[in-house]
DNA sequence: TCGATATATCGGTAATTAACGATATATGAT
DNA sequence: ATCATATATCGTTAATTACCGATATATCGA
């Protein structure tokens, strides 16, 4: 059984909104809507591993025209807010878009915005 | 003919972003959805001036919990951003949400996040 | 064990934002 | 013309954000 999402609060969505403040951390998050034309294909998604769209975070950084540690940080952020979903496979660390929290924050645009 | 509302581009959407970043401003567009209800019948809402739901800045101002100037100035930010659209009537100066962008927001979200 | 690679964190400076009180400006009433 | 009310703007200080380079940590391969 497949459990609700529930709707965010105006706290949580203030905090999306500020993680989405910044042209550098919406572009992260457009690439990895399609990860597989937007990262080469020797990028290190490992399917078995069960984590697909993952990218991991050189990937990204080689992208964003950021330092390595302003990459990272910003990562941070879109996992903070919930935007992002990460999981450690060997030495990468890998970066997906979450879409339940997205689908949230639509849902608020909707109807509590 | 009505004309065509286009997409926003990245750079307006995270303008607008910016603007719901506060708990503040996103509390007056919570506001200004119902003004009815949030605001007293007295308030200045004159229906033959043909703005309806406008709501006065000292009214707002009353409810933020925030100085007249922060208020002013938050106000400005929103309408910058397009969120809401304002009139001036008298010595009182109107602002309403403004749908059209929020619709356009809506879009953005689920189209090109 | 020793490097090499990947990522996170720390410590910093510059820029932006939050929020205020004081003041300027615009309008309306007397 | 004068005063009162409504709103905007100015000038300020504190807090937050934008980045960076340097360094710490974790994992892999030889």
């Amino acid at each position: 059984m497949k459990h609700e999402s529930h709707a965010l609060s105006d706290e949580k969505a203030v905090d999306i909104f500020k993680a989405l403040s910044n042209q550098t951390r919406l572009g992260i998050l457009h690439m990895l809507k399609d990860p597989e034309t937007n990262f080469s294909a020797q990028a290190h998604v490992i399917k078995e591993e069960d984590f697909e769209g993952g990218v991991c975070v050189s990937d990204i950084h080689k992208k964003t025209g950021t330092s390595q540690s302003t990459t990272s940080q910003y990562l941070s952020i879109l996992l903070q807010s919930g935007l992002v979903e990460t999981k450690r496979i060997g030495q990468w660390t890998y970066y997906r878009r979450n879409e339940e929290t997205i689908k949230q924050l639509e849902q608020y645009l909707q109807f509590k915005l």
